[in-house]
RNA sequence: GGGCGAUUAGCUCAGUGGCUAGAGCGCUUCCUUCACACGGAAGAGGUCGCAGGUUCAAGUCCUGCAUCGCCCA
């Protein structure tokens, strides 16, 4: 075996095995519920990021587990086609050409993206299975896939069918770069640096003319309103104030003219002015705004749009237009300030909406879109947001960690109709068509049945001339149908039926509402026909939620700031197992964490301790030995030292499953990493060492049993254990025992069975001897280090071990006895002499370390300093002092007693014994040294 | 404006009421001893953001405040 562990030489080879045999697709015929995760679709839009490792190391995680558990595992991955992010990539390739997509046309446009996406598939896939994902690829799906697209299609249908899909004429957030509508998820407010501009209106009497002269110096003149986008005045159709406020009481249902374009508008008095904003009068654009509308709904203001889709200023600008809107509003200022309009202008830190893609300001405006009613009751009592509601209210469904669930909950219970329609060429198309030969000349929607890909005729008039709607669907609609379209949903196929509702939904926090909330409301209302118990119909039991991963410095990684970190580097540098490991032990559940190089290669170091520790194991191993686990039967036969780590092993399986169970799976890889590494390799190897070495020079006879059943079993039991934090270097190493293990009935490890705790192996007696002997050891070193004894010489040391000693035995004088041969080789003590009592080793000249039970006393004459000795006891003493005062106040406390479990008290009470007879081992050294 | 999170060692973070608050990295001293220098041994380093409260017992629960960050409007 080589001295290092070498990622590169065995990731590769061992996921192909992996693969080829089959490990991946769900078992048939295992027992138990089916655990069944759909991956989240990375976009195709490019690589994958840590954001992804992150997810992939959770999912892989939970399902190897589970699949170790015997159970029937589905991990099925896929990936989104992201339309407006695949449109941005595409349509910039065409610009540096100097096209646009219009200039190519649909057909040929969606080649390019076809191209595109086909070719970005492999790449994404290949770079999940360098992380290790043991997913099942032959059940990928793509949301464009034949399969999920009928799905949507028939979603579709049955909304529409409901009343649950119209059309109409909204309000929507329009990005002019994209040239799309967007849902309101898919805006980004950001807080900026903009202006507040005071602009006064010419109030108009009776007769519609002004009251006075605008320049003038009154200003009874004017009512003043202050905004921050004065390129929409062009668009205003009315001025509000708040009904209670008293400075504009008067004005309310008069009238004003606007400016520069001269319209009259109403002053309309409506509650959701804040009167402390600006001058308290606000000017009303409902074609440009969305509270402005709603207000302008109330006061039946007629809605002017006066900004075209590409963000240019349109006929209703009258001297603007063709303007950009951003032109247009200095233009519009400095005529304003010219005209004597302009009260005043201020500096105001506002939140703007920015395209979520794209970064260009949205604009507010008028358009036809297709809409979800997801209020709207299609059953009594019954609407889909109702539903996706009550599910997390009743526990059905549960988020993890549990804070996001008031997320969810807050955003459901104020959910407005999601906007699904967009102006772009890749994605679903939206199967509705219009018939033109119609009176109503195609106007009227026709949604066939999902079956008829492409109606022929009209169903009212019979005409052929039929022309689809030129849109596509949200991509998040066919991603919300995801848990099910994917295994199947229309139809109820046989993975449906067994693998619906899933088990987990793991994902990042940042996407609840994009997805999770809406593959909730979809999954519900889409198995309605299917199954008539709701807690069958969720699409999900649980939602993990993970953190972002951020760079070094705590920022956001992105391509902009070019502090993206590829995931693929840092497996090709440190493996992935190390990537893995350190990803999912950095941090809490769904908290951001930080990742720098350092972290990860702390995860390969662990991983290359396991690696060696493993390579000793192996080659103490003869050829052909074939080593049995150890039995519960013989247990009472093995030295402390065997019944101390396979005690400690079973405390760690037993807390591993209680933690993967409460998806604590940091906290999990934490223990694993601190048994393997500090108790396993610290202290067992370095034990069995020492034991090897008395076998080997013959000395069988004296009692020395053998190490390897135990020394193999701890190792491979871990190995198991750990399989699913790093399945790479586990699998190997496992690979590498294998000739050596008795009755394997698995070939691979990935199949092997997870280990279960069996609580009779647990032994806190054997815990407390060996852990005592590991003091003992510990101590003296400490005088050794301290004294500066070179590192190889060996010194005469005495023990001072009692068996009568308070206490619960911890360093009795028959462990320290066991334990004396590792005392002499890891401490370096020759000759070592067990006493009874203190005064039976020698006073003079000596350094001594008092533990609860034990004391260590190390001649040391030529090198020790009585003074320093002195001050090293006192300082001790004192601390263990401070340390029994503490105890004793709690003691002494009559409510601790009467209150405190009994349990806890009896404790203190052991510590208190411990502490007392320790300072009394101080004492007496102090008074020893003179 | 509403909500959520964070604040613990120099840095990054664990700590799910009860051992003298832990880890990794960094730091100091020593060691290339036959699994491992991607290592070993021994150390130094913390009024757990602040102020109250609940409790026999608070880093942990509650209230308020401060600072930073995120989400929603």
């Amino acid at each position: 075996m080589p001295k290092a562990y070498d990622p590169c030489a065995v990731e590769e080879r061992l996921y192909r095995m992996w693969e080829e045999r089959g490990y991946f697709a769900p078992r048939d015929g295992a027992d138990g519920e089916p655990f069944t995760i759909i991956m989240p679709p990375p976009n195709l839009t490019g690589e994958l990021h840590l954001g992804h490792a992150l997810m992939d190391t959770v999912e892989d995680i939970l399902i190897r587990w589970h699949r170790m558990r015997g159970e029937p595992t589905l991990w099925l991955p896929g990936i989104d086609h992201a339309a407006i992010a695949v449109h941005t990539m595409v349509e910039r390739e065409l610009a540096q050409e100097g096209l646009t997509r219009h200039d190519i046309g649909r057909e040929r446009f969606l080649e390019r993206v076809w191209a595109f996406v086909n070719a970005s598939r492999a790449r994404i896939f290949d770079q999940h299975k360098r992380l290790g994902a043991s997913a099942d690829w032959s059940r990928e799906r793509f949301t464009m896939d034949p399969g999920p697209a009928r799905a949507v299609r028939t979603a579709f249908y049955e909304l529409y069918r409901h009343g649950l899909i119209y059309r109409g004429e909204r309000l929507i957030n329009w990005c002019p770069r994209c040239s799309t509508a967007l849902s309101d998820l898919e805006v980004n407010h950001e807080e900026q640096q903009g202006h507040l501009w005071h602009v006064r209106y010419p109030l108009l009497d009776h007769q519609g003319r002004t009251t006075d002269d605008p320049s003038g110096a009154s200003g009874q003149g004017f009512i003043t309103i202050a905004t921050t986008r004065p390129e929409t005045i062009v668009a205003d159709t009315g001025v509000a104030v708040h009904p209670e406020d008293e400075r504009y009481r008067s004005l309310v249902g008069r009238r004003a003219r606007l400016p520069i374009i001269g319209r009259e508008l109403p002053i309309v008095a409506d509650e959701a002015i804040d009167p402390e904003f600006g001058t308290g009068a606000l000017k009303v654009t409902p074609g440009h705004d969305q509270v402005d509308f709603e207000i302008g709904q109330r006061h039946g203001l007629p809605i002017v749009n006066a900004i075209a889709p590409d963000g240019t200023m349109n006929a209703e600008a009258g001297p603007y237009q063709g303007m950009d809107r951003f032109a247009c509003r200095e233009a519009i200022v400095r005529d304003l300030e010219e005209q004597g309009f302009l009260a005043k202008t201020e500096p105001y830190q506002h939140s703007i909406g920015h395209c979520e893609r794209c970064a260009t300001i949205v604009e507010p405006l008028i358009s036809e879109q297709w809409f979800v009613a997801v209020n709207k009751e299609y059953l009594p009592g019954r609407s889909i947001a109702g539903e996706a509601l009550r599910v997390v209210n009743d526990g059905l469904i549960r988020f993890v960690p549990q804070r996001f669930t008031r997320d969810y909950t807050n955003w459901m219970e104020n959910i407005r109709d999601w906007c699904i329609s967009r102006q772009l060429w890749w994605g679903h198309r939206i199967p509705v068509w219009y018939c033109q030969d119609c009176p109503s000349s195609g106007r009227t929607a026709i949604v066939p049945p999902p079956e008829v890909e492409e109606p022929d005729r009209c169903e009212e008039c019979g005409g052929a001339s039929l022309r689809q709607d030129e849109d596509t669907l949200d991509t998040w609609f066919s991603s919300a149908l995801w848990p099910c379209s994917t295994l199947g949903w229309p139809d109820d196929t046989e993975d449906l039926r067994r693998f619906y509702p899933t088990a987990v939904m793991e994902t990042g926090y940042e996407i609840i509402f994009f997805w999770v909330a809406r593959m909730i409301m979809m999954g519900l209302f889409c198995m309605e026909g299917l199954r008539d118990d709701v807690s069958k119909r969720i699409p999900f039991r649980y939602v993990y939620l993970h953190g972002m991963v951020r760079d070094e410095h705590g920022q956001k990684m992105s391509k902009t700031k070019g502090n993206v970190v590829d995931p693929i580097v840092l497996v090709e540098k440190y493996g992935a197992d190390a990537l893995r490991f350190n990803l999912i032990t950095a941090g809490g559940t769904g908290q951001d964490q930080r990742l720098w190089e350092e972290k990860v290669e702390a995860a390969r170091n662990f991983a290359n301790k396991l690696w060696n520790a493993a390579r000793f194991v192996i080659m103490k191993l003869d050829a052909g030995t074939k080593v049995e686990p150890p039995s519960l039967a013989e247990r009472e036969r093995l030295p402390a030292e065997d019944r101390w780590i396979l005690s400690r092993l079973d405390h760690l399986v037993a807390d591993v499953d209680q933690l993967l169970r409460d998806f604590q799976l940091n906290e999990a890889g934490h223990r694993m990493y601190d048994f393997l590494w500090s108790e396993y390799c610290d202290w067992y190897v370095e034990m069995a060492k020492v034991r090897l070495r008395e076998q080997g020079t013959g000395n069988k006879e004296q009692g020395w049993s053998d190490p390897q059943p135990v020394l193999v079993h701890v190792l491979e039991t871990g190995l198991r254990l750990l399989h699913p934090y790093m399945p790479f270097l586990t699998e190997e190493l496992w690979q590498r025992l294998r000739p050596y293990l008795a009755e394997v009935p698995y070939e691979a490890l990935i199949v092997a069975p997870y280990p279960r705790s069996e609580p009779a192996w647990q032994d806190a007696e054997a815990e407390r001897q060996v852990e005592g002997v590991i003091d003992v050891v510990r101590a003296i070193r400490n005088i050794r280090s301290e004294k500066r004894v070179e590192p190889a010489r060996y010194i005469e040391a005495y023990v001072v071990a009692n068996d009568s000693a308070a206490g619960s035995g911890q360093g009795t004088r028959s462990a320290i006895e066991a334990g004396a041969p590792y005392i002499e080789a890891l401490a370096r003590v020759r000759p070592l002499h067990i006493v009874s009592q203190a005064s039976e080793a020698p006073r003079e000249g000596v350094a001594t370390a008092v533990l609860p039970h034990a004391q260590a006393v190390v001649p040391l004459a030529e090198l020790m300093d009585a003074e320093a000795e002195r001050a090293r006891l006192c300082k001790e003493m004192e601390e263990v002092e401070t340390y029994l005062q503490r105890i004793e106040a709690k003691l002494s406390n009559e409510q601790f007693r009467a209150r405190a479990p009994r349990e806890i008290v009896a404790a203190e009470e052991e510590r208190r014994a411990a502490a007392q007879t320790r300072l009394e081992g101080l004492r007496r050294a102090l008074e020893e040294l003179g």
